[in-house]
DNA sequence: AGCAGAACTCTACGGCTGCTGAAATCTTGG
DNA sequence: CCAAGATTTCAGCAGCCGTAGAGTTCTGCT
């Protein structure tokens, strides 16, 4: 039994595999990490030769960029998290957070480029540009504080360090502890970073 | 030219070999996370063929085990945090922290941990107890407070943070910003989370 | 209807990995 | 001084990996 081969040419009309290979990198990806994800495993989970894998997306850096470059739109939750004013905008920013976490679990794409950055530098410029550049330092700039560029670097690091103690150390305490007592207390923290006097 | 390869047999009495391997594999395992480090890089650093890497410590996984066990001895700094009493111990963590960080950039054991957390189960559970039983919870132990479990988990979320954004990241104004300033803001954070009503 | 090209699979190459068994060499105890 | 044991290298197995090239089948245009 078993190995069942598929005959090689072109299936019917919509088919779907480019969609399917991207949606399977991009669950690899962020599951695993970069070096962890293999294109033959993508490849399977897809239901696809690994070879197209490489006809539709050339190498595995390239399909990294392609897959991971979606999920990664904060411009809107940028607008939202700014719309009410400065008051109380690290509350919403950590209550946001968590509530992504929550729905995302385990496949948050920030932490697959955290997972990535470890072993792959573009990974680690990815996740350094869009933490900064994307989304804290518009913070900033909207809040028009001194010392902006450090006040997002620290936010960054709480963030950062929030879901890497979550998702990945696995901390009990932050799973268990309510969502609702925790965006208050690290909302306290990322407020105090922004606005507060350093 | 080149291979000049060495013949088998024992060496000098004291050829300390197995240190050296030990320490290779540490530095790697340091710099490069389990999965990134090979047994043949180890044997290469080390000067010695791969299949004594083996011989002395088994496998890869057993290695690792035996090369991070050393360099994560929190014992004596829990003792120096505490000693000056309740007061400023947040500050006193944090300073010692960047400390260790410059002391050691790049390779800080528990960095290396992290790295491997991401790939490696047993790192991370190796972190986890790290992090909590070994340093946090004997703190929170020290200071007789409520939601003991927490407070540490909050801690360990900010410390982890701090050096994922430096050291993996490489968000610049981690790096610049003057060490003390640092303190002194990370300090009031982790003050807040030990000791102050949540 | 016919043809260009897109989609798809097969096979395979070269390289790297962890790990093993055997042989070679040295040290040490008797 | 010789046997037993510790250390060290060699050679290689089996298994992954990314990627390339050639061949097969289907679609869409004319």
């Amino acid at each position: 039994m078993s190995t069942a081969r598929r005959r090689p040419g072109r299936r019917g009309a919509d088919a779907g595999n480019r969609g399917k290979i991207l949606a399977a990198a991009a669950k690899r990806f962020t599951e695993l990490g970069f070096r962890a994800t293999t294109i033959r495993g993508v490849a399977a989970d897809a239901g696809v030769d690994p070879a197209l894998v490489h006809y539709f997306f050339g190498t595995k850096e390239q399909l990294f960029a392609q897959a991971m470059a979606l999920p990664l739109d904060p411009g809107a939750v940028v607008e939202e998290m700014l719309a009410p004013g400065v008051d109380g905008v690290g509350r919403r920013l950590a209550a946001r957070l968590l509530q992504v976490l929550d729905e995302t679990a385990p496949a948050n794409p920030v932490l697959a480029l955290i997972r990535s950055a470890t072993a792959h530098e573009s990974a680690a410029t990815m996740l350094r540009e869009f933490l900064t550049a994307a989304v804290l330092n518009r913070i900033t700039a909207a809040l028009d504080v001194d010392r902006a560029e450090l006040r997002a670097a620290l936010c960054a690091s709480q963030v950062v360090g929030l879901i890497v103690a979550r998702e990945v150390v696995g901390l009990p305490a932050l799973r268990t502890t309510d969502r609702a007592v925790l965006a208050g207390i690290y909302g306290d923290t990322l407020q105090r970073y922004l606005t507060e006097p350093l």
